[in-house]
DNA sequence: ACAAAAGTGTTGCCCTTACACCCATGC
DNA sequence: GCATGGGTGTAAGGGCAACACTTTTGT
């Protein structure tokens, strides 16, 4: 055979999460151009010839929101008939996590006249099937927090044990006891204790970072906590 | 902007497991045309312009196995340069499961000279990364079955504990308790007795199916079993 | 009657959960 | 010295894991 088959074009769009003001928080783009141009949407654009879907993602990231070094990992792929006006086009989606200290960085890119961070519970519409995505990926965000440690990448390098509860707190829409958290979390082995301490208003937090040790992917039997 | 980009050639592959002959086989299928004409390959193709993704991967498979209505859920997407010495082409990997009693209907398609079930322990050399896929796939119906109930779907619409307790056993490559097992998926009413037995050398046994009541997707917050 | 697989309950143990107080700092 | 969040231990309960025998059929 080898005849020939139409081919589509192909995006990729990052849903990329961080923990700050004590909520979850997603970054999103205004577009500069149509289709839906002027409404939201997720950072995200084409695929370069021959170029590495993981490499992509994180290109496209870097191009729009100059965000660098985040957590990434692949989602899904949608590719439903009528979810982009200009024809065929199937979108690998991407989530990315990445600390709160990171977002200074943030700023529009090329060709995005504006990008800004989202609480999850307060977005506007979005473009394309978005809202989709997003969805999938605050769903596929929750699974993972409750039976994994990598809640850790939604905070800086450096974070506090009540820090990092908080982004339990939040992502779950529960309240975990202070102290079976803490007993769970250490008993993981994937945090070490800077020796430095965090001043603030009252009494010092220790201040804690992953483990390189395979701090990824770790995985708890029972969910935390 | 709206520049024109290069576009990849799209493909789905579907990884199809069945529980038979006390192992956990995959559905291959022997390669009629170049590349990798005569070796094997996991069931897939093309999609067409404007085709859902998941329709596609099930169009495959009935198309080059006679497969159909078979358990599918997209797994992840693969783009790596140099995957397919075509040229760019992504693939959509789903995975799939079936029950031994259909692969009766197994039969070689039209673009594929053969169709074969092989036991995942003894694998051919594979086209493509299929390899790879094929790997994926395995990680994934493991941590699948470790967390939920989705064994059944190994096995023919009617089947026993025991059959079902072998699946479990196989794919998860541990051996488990009797009791407790019964015990854990009854406790998960997501079973329903048929009220036949099935008859063998010795004593019958109950003949089971699966509620359809969210029998899909049902998760156990620990382990099985 | 005997061989072989089906089917069934109980107990110990560990992990999870619930809970209250002292500590260190800033003001 | 007081207000505020940081940090710690223990006891009760539920779920998991280990364990052996009876039942039913075919031969």
């Amino acid at each position: 055979m080898e005849k020939e088959y139409k081919r589509p074009s192909v995006t990729v769009d990052v849903t990329l999460f961080t923990y700050a003001q004590d909520c979850l928080q997603v970054l999103l783009i205004r577009r500069g151009n149509e289709p839906f141009a002027g409404t939201w949407a997720l950072p995200g654009g084409f695929v370069d010839a021959g170029e590495p879907l993981d490499k992509a993602a994180a290109r496209e990231l870097s191009e729009e929101t100059g965000m660098e070094d985040v957590y990434l990992e692949q989602l899904a792929t949608f590719g439903d008939p009528g979810r982009d006006p200009r024809g065929w086009v199937i979108s690998v989606a991407y989530i990315a996590l990445t600390g709160a200290d990171a977002i200074a960085a943030t700023r529009a890119g090329d060709d995005a006249s504006d990008a800004l961070w989202f609480d999850v519970n307060d977005l506007p519409p979005l473009a394309f099937d978005h809202d989709l995505i997003l969805g999938a990926a605050l769903r596929r965000l929750r699974q993972q927090l409750q039976y994994t440690a990598l809640g850790f990448h939604l905070l800086p390098k450096v974070f506090t044990l009540t820090d990092l509860q908080n982004v339990y707190e939040i992502v779950l829409q529960t309240e975990l006891d202070k102290r079976n958290f803490r007993r769970k979390i250490q008993s993981l082995g994937i945090l070490e204790d800077t020796g430095d301490l965090q001043y603030g208003d009252h009494r010092p937090a220790k201040l804690y970072r992953a483990t390189a040790t395979g701090a990824d992917h770790e995985i708890t039997r029972s969910p935390l906590p």
